[in-house]
DNA sequence: TGGCCGCATCGAAGCGCTTCGACTCCTTGG
DNA sequence: CCAAGGAGTCGAAGCGCTTCGATGCGGCCA
């Protein structure tokens, strides 16, 4: 491994002179960084990680913490995580990954041990076990997710709420008046995430301002668990003819359902969903939904991450705008008789 | 922050002392070990990772590269990288998360800066443009996945040749003699990923042993593209009667086309597949499958790093035996009249 | 012309840890 | 009863980098 003084000894510096280049912390003449930066690139010289992070206590990595959980859609965690990665590159830090797995501890490890200098921590639940530490180690961390109580703590998230309300708008400006939500699975609202409570608050209030009738069910993936309950939702209210679904492994049953029913979609019910844009479209009906931006969240995690480390301090919580997208599985309710 | 001189004063032993006792490289008395691991638990220590990757030139991160496109099955990137994660921690280490946007400029740059002891690169290309780079550095590394040439490399993956020609086996035991496979995207077969030629090369030759018909049509996943696809598959060889789908994407729309043009499965044609298992018993029907063992993958690939990091130099190829899951979407070849 | 300031550079002191040699006892075999 | 050796501990020398004075030097203002 090529190191600092020898690059120093090529160019004939002084080491501190090359560390100066390198960081700009010190002016440095033109013709004394040309000769370094090119002693740098005939050497080949990469800095060493371990020395910087333990000369400067800092140590260029975040570190971000995804949920070892699977009853959630993965590829949004995985945009979440590339996108996080990829900006964080373009700001000079590296991601190291942290699964659920090692609970809270994890991030007494990694505060502890100066491995990372922030942390980003994904699926926050509302009354999440890693908060209590995360603010008593004051590590600089940015959540996505909003917790019950976020005094404190730097948060980006979808605004659920406003989510739940703009796809209650869209169907009952379509004519619709009893509507059924289709859940992610119980587990989800057991164990109380956020988004998925917030989704319904916003959607319930909605409904109740605008008189519509709302059922909600939790539901796992797949034909099985959705053929029983739609058969159990169109038993309870079968004036149902608005359907909001917020679990993307029950968009394509339920579809296939309707069909076998005899249900025609738009026409006999209306279909929204909450799920990433790519499988709106490549469902067998092209979904109305409203997306979930994870690049977008993934990229201002990092962004606010980066300001703190930088010593700004901004806003604390950034919650994004829903997008609806309308697409052919939403129509005008069919009048009654 | 804590620091060793101070469990050492605390505990009123030297400093190597209490090193020694965090690394068992010498042995230490009972009553001397007690002694510093109360002070460890009492001042709550943690090791300052960059001190000790500088004196160790032992960074204890292995980095892992996932690929940035998103035209192959997400989560069983997802799965693989939770498995590293997961396993590379029972070992000691944590994982840094690189993603192909750096380029192969990304291996130089660990490599260099001693920021990872080892790597693990997903989603390898026949002529990948990371291995010379890698080859170079002598990094410690292991692929997941098979490049053309692995001379000097460790790899991981399943053995997709044996995957492809199993596939042909089941359908050819059922009598199906016509078979169409309809295959991942075609930007995976032109970038030349290795598993998607292999399972197409195993299958191929199994079939032209057996004397089975075989057609192969890649295909973007949705439903237009699996019509058209399925509309020119059934034109060139209406005989067709067994299916074999390498692309969790086209697995939906395939049975709902099929279902559409009124043919049974599996009393018409069978459908067999090679996707996650979870896809498999999810779909509306379920499928007769070939797994794809990401955990096994990821475990494995760590395991095989650590002990190239230990010293131990293992095997260089391993292959994992694929499963075939027999499920309700296939079943004997109709008799022909 | 002298004093000052700012630019460019250097030297040295750490950052917190690992590790090697050395030292002190104490046991054990001859 | 002594030499040999092992167990347990300590001190000190780095690991490669950052950063804080200190230094030398030329230019500028009064």
């Amino acid at each position: 491994m090529v190191t600092l003084a020898e690059v120093a000894q090529h160019a004939g510096v002084s080491a501190s002179t090359v560390s100066y280049v390198l960081s700009g912390k010190r002016s440095i003449s033109a013709s004394t960084r040309q000769r370094v930066e090119a002693s740098i690139r005939e050497l080949g010289y990469h800095p060493n990680a371990g020395a910087r992070a333990l000369a400067s206590s800092r140590s260029n990595i975040i570190a971000l913490m995804i949920p070892l959980r699977t009853d959630m859609y993965v590829p949004v965690m995985m945009e979440i995580a590339i996108a996080v990665t990829t900006t964080a590159r373009a700001h000079g830090y590296d991601v190291l990954l942290l699964t659920g797995e090692e609970g809270p501890g994890a991030v007494r490890r990694v505060t502890g041990s100066g491995l990372a200098d922030g942390m980003i921590l994904m699926d926050v639940e509302l009354e999440d076990e890693r908060l209590p530490l995360l603010r008593a180690s004051g590590q600089p961390a940015v959540l996505i997710g909003l917790p019950a109580d976020t005094t404190g703590l730097t948060c980006v998230d979808l605004d659920w709420r406003a989510t739940g309300a703009l796809c209650v708008e869209h169907l009952a400006m379509l004519g619709h008046r009893d509507l059924a939500v289709i859940g992610e699975a119980p587990a989800v609202y057991e164990r109380h995430t956020g988004f998925a409570e917030r989704t319904l608050d916003g959607l319930r209030n909605r409904a109740a301002e605008l008189g519509l009738r709302v059922l909600h069910r939790p539901c796992e993936g797949g034909y099985d668990a959705m053929a029983a309950t739609l058969a159990r939702t169109l038993d309870e209210r079968p004036d149902t003819t608005g359907f909001l679904v917020q679990n993307e492994s029950a968009v394509e049953p339920l579809l296939a359902l309707l069909r076998q029913r005899g249900r025609a979609v738009p026409e006999d019910v209306s279909v929204a969903a909450i799920c990433p844009d790519q499988v709106a479209v490549q469902a067998s009906v092209r979904l109305t939904s409203v997306g979930i931006p994870a690049q977008e969240m993934g990229r201002r995690a990092v962004e606010r991450l980066v300001a703190k480390l930088d010593g700004h301090t901004p806003d604390e919580v950034l919650l994004l705008p829903p997008h609806l997208t309308p697409r052919t599985s939403s129509g005008p309710a069919a009048t009654r008789s």
